[in-house]
DNA sequence: CTCGACTATGGAAGCGCTTCCATAATGACT
DNA sequence: AGTCATTATGGAAGCGCTTCCATAGTCGAG
């Protein structure tokens, strides 16, 4: 078609054009693009065939302005590179893009300030709805999200107190889940490996989670808890410091799986016996996860499908349904594998 | 504050609020919004003032609409989540984000179709470039980019013929260089593990580039070609069909470094000595790679720098100056590391 | 003191769409 | 035939901004 190398440059063909020939008015043109029940259906007809005659192709920039809608939904995950969190975005995006909703993305870098900023610069660009990961986020975050009036889903956790909606697992019963596990499964003391820098919410209550298994019923132990960086490196110092502490440790529950691998490579690089003489179990169920030897217990959550969660929910609030609850849980499977002991066969 | 919780909700202050209360133009606003230099000083600092009081922020979807400019860029990447491509995205937004550019994310899938589809829908919002990952697109994408009159870069890979400017590094030469390197350490027989499925610009010129080594200089050897999965569990296969080939080789180069892991763990588990009885190289520099044991001979590019690069070109192609080349190199390195031979001592 | 060049400013027009309102046309029912 | 809903449609107003144009004000040179 000739007409395609003038498809959809800036300024080309317009609403009225479009009208024009189809000899009707600007604004059945648009009732026929938004599909308005009250457009006689030949009318119809003639509308679409010249506006694939003359590849015409909405301006969803001055849709937006007239609207008071944008078909925009703005993001912020931590970081945006190799990360669970981009997981997050491709189940939205996939989900977003087949009802024709945009992501614009940021990337806080574990910052509240850099959030912050982002948010406001976000704002002026009149999302529809907004997705920021986590629970955690500076009080003025909060007022400018609360005052939006848009919908705002916070995400990978759970809070009684979401600013608006929250759509997430429990990292606290994650986390507490795998170490009363880990203890029914003969280990005797279970240490947490937590992170040193870049601290969220959602590695502070697996955290809690660990403490809270500490004190839980019968097997009650004092907590054990090392900070590393949050790296593979990280978990490899992490195993030096465990073998080298007067502490009788025979397992390393680990906040991410990045570090349990770190530390699983480590116990290799040094002879140790993996479970045997430590135990290493992670958090995230990453790919590698499943790969590696002797494979990972870890905690699995489905992020791609959590996105997709966050994404029909958003496009729900958008069209003004209410959301089922303001506090959606996505689950967690906890995937016990070769890196913990078995359960005894009886 | 608080005006605060009436900052930035939709439909909320105008320029024309903050006009009246400087007792200025709606225009002078604008001209201090956009930094324009013929205001004077003292009303400057009025309307200011003026916006910092009322909390104005203003509308960038009806700016946009005004200026013909919206100050957002579009991306596609074939997947978002835990995906080297990721980490362009993530340059670009650290850059961009400082000069008020917001990116709009979206997913191919390494689907030329769904690539086709999502430009068409990106450019109806008409932002003022568009970033895609490689160089292979169908006829229709390549038409709609070059018809939108906006800068297009393509990246991840060089090419002769881009659309408009190529933002990457020699996917060829660098497998030819790794490829030539592997000869030279001693390795007699090298076959090339390439992927089977979404088969790509940057996977295919690894295959090419290897070919090119078999058939370089005084070394020359026929190709030996092995298709799997790009997976861990397909690099397993990898290693698990050449120890059953009859042929005798001794060193695989995998065109992604996902696969030259999986086939690095299939040969501890399968107690194969790496890299004496088999050398394994990979492409991309993966975290993991410098962890494992043996840590990953491999191509390393820096894929976050990529995308600051890009940013930048995009920056200056917006501010309508030119690109410095249509064709930009941003260079790779070989790491070479344990999992293949090293140099004799001399 | 006058004139011209330049700066600062207000305000209108227009970006391309949606949506409301008024009106015309249709048809069902007295 | 006349009335009243109901549906289909054109067109104007308006979304919140930028930008152009006209005008008023300022200042230096002659």
């Amino acid at each position: 078609m000739s007409n395609l190398s003038q498809e959809i440059v800036k300024g080309a063909i317009r609403i009225a054009d479009v009208a024009r020939h189809a000899k009707v008015g600007a604004g059945t043109v648009s009732r026929v693009l938004n599909g308005s029940q009250n457009v006689a259906p030949e009318t119809r007809d003639r509308v679409l065939a010249t506006i694939s005659k003359l590849g015409y192709v909405p301006n969803l920039v001055a849709r937006g302005l007239a609207a008071n809608r944008t078909g925009v939904i703005a993001a912020i995950i931590p970081v945006i590179g190799y990360s669970q969190h981009s997981e997050v975005i491709q189940g939205m995006t996939e989900v977003l893009h087949e009802h024709g909703v945009t992501v614009m993305i940021g990337s806080s870098g574990y910052s509240q300030e850099m959030e912050e900023k982002i948010v406001a610069t976000f704002l002026a660009r009149r999302p529809d709805a907004f997705y920021v990961t986590g629970t955690w986020h500076s009080q003025k975050t909060r007022k400018l999200l609360s005052a939006s009036s848009i919908p705002v889903i916070e995400g990978s956790n759970l809070t009684d107190d979401p600013i608006d909606t929250v759509v997430g697992y429990s990292n606290f019963a994650a986390a507490r889940e795998l170490t009363l596990m880990l203890a029914s499964r003969g280990h005797q003391r279970i240490a947490h490996v937590t992170v040193k820098r870049d601290l969220n919410d959602r590695i502070g209550d697996r955290l809690t989670g660990y403490r809270a298994a500490c004190n839980d019923g019968e097997n009650t132990q004092p907590a054990l808890v090392i900070e590393c960086e949050n790296s593979f490196s990280g978990g490899a110092d992490a195993v030096a410091w465990t073998l080298e502490s007067s502490d009788t440790i025979d397992a390393l529950f680990f906040a991410t799986d990045v570090m349990a691998v770190g530390g699983l490579l480590e116990c290799q690089r040094r002879g140790i016996a993996v479970p045997k003489q430590l135990a290493i179990a992670g958090f995230d169920d990453l790919p590698i996860a499943s790969s590696v030897i002797p494979t990972l217990t870890t905690v699995q959550v489905d992020r791609v499908g959590m996105g997709r969660k966050i994404a029909n929910v958003l496009l729900q609030r958008i069209n003004g349904e209410p959301s089922p609850s303001n506090r959606i849980d996505v689950g967690f499977q906890i995937r016990e594998r070769d890196s913990t002991l078995k359960p005894r066969l009886v």
